[in-house]
DNA sequence: CACGTTTGATCGTTACCCTCG
DNA sequence: CCGAGGGTAACGATCAAACGT
């Protein structure tokens, strides 16, 4: 029995973990200090963890299984079905050179261990894994995790589980890259809107992982994205055909953080659009801030209490444009007859509050983006596409100065 | 030189994925086909993949590094360096027994050849990962990656970055569990709302994973979540005070998908204040429908179009009493004046439509949930602590009414 | 010579047991 | 006898080659 052995691994796992934890030490104790000035109730703090020393007790809990004590392995399977692990694991992928009776043997024994193949072994073994991740940043926001959804689904349909990252920042967007470019981590990556570096796609490659860009453009992979110059554009053309001319724009600030390029591609399309419409966009008008419904409001509280105010705002995101809604609304100013509003992605939020917004398709783009992937599984041979999607304008009131439009609030999803 | 074999791993991988990719040959094609109807732009099908089969060429592309064509290995590293594996692991692993001149030559192959240990490798042979995954449903609502994000950021704050599985239903969330029960996938895990069954944490438990339950209870293990039932107390009894007596209740239908409490418990919560207040609740008045602004909407369509229209309704998301907003203000009923509206999870939307809902305090309840997960791996000796958080009504315009604090936010005439 | 089965090498690391100064 | 380092079984699987009938 190796069992009891087994279990000190934990501790010497923790133990190695604990030098890099040392910094939780302190932000532990921090955070339970501020924890008692706030609402937090510690209901229990009982149960004896003897059972979870031992773990080995009560032989058969439920059915004919039975209990080793610890996972079955391939070798377990192949004692208990008095054959060699080569059978069990011909068994287990399906191939021939296996007699019925055998392979029943070792079916009767995988049921009655609940033995499952550990993935890692095999991975070790094959030289690559079998599991798709992906990784984002800014997960918390709408359009991020639609697209995110849109893919894991498109995935789901056949029976992949893919595995989320989502990181904070470039450092750790590369550590994740580089941690993944190991034949052994991952089968096939999906990259969210940070951009990849040639080095970085290299490696992967190098790595067999095969790498597909969702709102990005990966040289040499697949990728799905769309034209956000092209969707300032709209805009601006947009605006200027409705009688707006002192346009203004509330873009997101972080830029830096993973080298965005969104925010100024769509400022750039605005630009250019209201430059073709013989009118211009004045530094006073542009504010950059943090993403976020509050952060947006407070620049729009700028600019309409200005000297000069904005007859119309672009938001670069939904999020956003709702901070400028609000603050329209708090000021008095009426939209759209005083203020027009523009946001970017057509959150479903939008059509509630009667909000102009450039749809992009962020669940097609998901699905696009599963389907390359599994693609690319299939067939070995497939070579890299790279998908534009269209962007489009969902007019709603908010930019709408005809008073009898403004009951459509149902957009077209 | 074993390089080619190992670009060959890819393909017999990909074989042995196709034969359970077979349906997706359907669905691609139907989701092929489906494109053709819609904007999507294909711009390039080019680049030669000779690059990607040979990975060999220019061996030293950036500055003192060496390509060995694949990925190092400990023994490729022990090789250059001059010594034994053995002493290449433990110069990795921060051991004793290693004099001062093999560590830096070590450091220095480690640096040539840029070298990094397989997380797989090593999680096989020390029999255990430490690697923390995060499983949780809908990981589109707000609610959820709210907790997920601050969970993550907890978990980052160490040097921790954790994997996340979104899962779309009851299944699915029972073979991710059944693959991480296995002691070398990962090292914690975090369930998100979905109850664990005890037979689950049993398997978890022997494989060595710290589990904890974020807006569940689970026995036997860390858990951090909230009183729902409090939850809707708070709001019948806030919506009494304010002379509401027709109260509507707006929820999820789809508990049954993932075995869900959190709807059931508020409206149990909101039954038993409304008859401690002599009141009830009707029938009628209870509505049950997909998670979603839209679905929400339609109920309270329903709901403020039938003969006994409610005074007030509580939805049991924010989400959803968007919806109901959106209807009200649609049907030109007034919101306090004529209907009183109250949501849950207090979102940053909630405040700028001026919404009262009730607080729970998300990104706390997953830094808490880090925290305690941060706790489990340095301390094994740590007891499992049960944390529940305490709700709030935070009151807004919707229920409040006093007419001149009515805001109108939405496009109305 | 088919067919079915066992055996041993391999994947990249760690852990343990040696052997030297 | 101790500290530094070298070999070599594990870990759990896959796969090819050898092996009986």
């Amino acid at each position: 029995m190796s069992a009891p052995g087994s279990f000190v691994h934990q501790y010497s796992l923790n133990e190695v973990f604990a030098s890099r934890l040392r910094l939780a030490i302190f932000s532990e104790r921090n955070l339970s200090k501020r924890n008692s000035s706030l609402p937090v109730t510690l209901l229990t703090t009982a149960k004896p963890k003897d059972s979870m020393l031992t773990g080995f007790g009560s032989a058969s809990r439920s059915g004919g299984l039975v209990d080793l004590g610890h996972r079955a392995t391939i070798e377990d399977v192949a004692a208990r079905a008095g054959v060699g692990v080569g059978t069990v694991s011909r068994v287990l992928n399906q191939q021939k050179h296996v007699s019925r009776v055998m392979r029943e043997k070792v079916e009767v024994a995988i049921a009655e261990l609940n033995y499952r193949p550990s993935r890692l072994a095999r991975a070790l073994s094959k030289g690559g894994s079998d599991i798709v991740s992906i990784v984002a940043p800014y997960i918390t926001r709408p359009s991020v995790v639609a697209r995110i959804d849109s893919c894991l689904a498109g995935l789901n349909r056949v029976g992949i589980v893919a595995s989320l990252f989502g990181v904070f920042n470039r450092a750790q967007f590369d550590q994740v890259i580089d941690t993944l470019s190991d034949r052994h981590s991952t089968m096939a990556l999906v990259v969210v809107s940070i951009p990849v570096t040639d080095a970085q796609a290299r490696g992967l490659r190098s790595a067999n992982v095969n790498l597909v860009g969702l709102d990005i453009d990966v040289a040499g992979s697949d990728s799905v994205f769309v034209d956000n110059i092209h969707g300032g554009e709209i805009v601006g053309t947009h605006l200027l055909s409705r009688g707006y001319h002192q346009i203004g724009f509330i873009g997101d600030a972080d830029s830096g953080k993973f080298q965005f390029t969104s925010t100024d591609a769509r400022l750039c399309g605005l630009r250019s659009a209201l430059r073709q419409g013989g009118s211009s966009l004045e530094i006073g008008h542009i504010k950059l801030c943090e993403h976020g419904t509050s952060q947006a409001k407070e620049c729009a509280m700028e600019l309409l209490t200005s000297n000069r105010p904005p007859d119309a705002i672009f938001a670069s995101s939904d999020t956003g444009a709702l901070g400028v809604l609000s603050a329209a609304n708090e000021l008095g100013v009426r939209v759209p007859e005083d203020l027009g509003v523009v946001g970017f992605d057509n959150l479903e939020m939008a059509a509630v509050v009667g909000l102009s917004s450039v749809l992009q398709p962020l669940s097609l783009s998901g699905e696009i983006v599963a389907e390359r992937l599994i693609r690319q599984l299939t067939q070995s041979d497939a070579h890299p596409v790279h998908t534009m999607l269209d962007l489009e304008l969902v007019e709603r009131t908010s930019t709408s100065r005809v008073p009898n439009l403004v009951r459509q609030l149902q957009p077209t999803t």
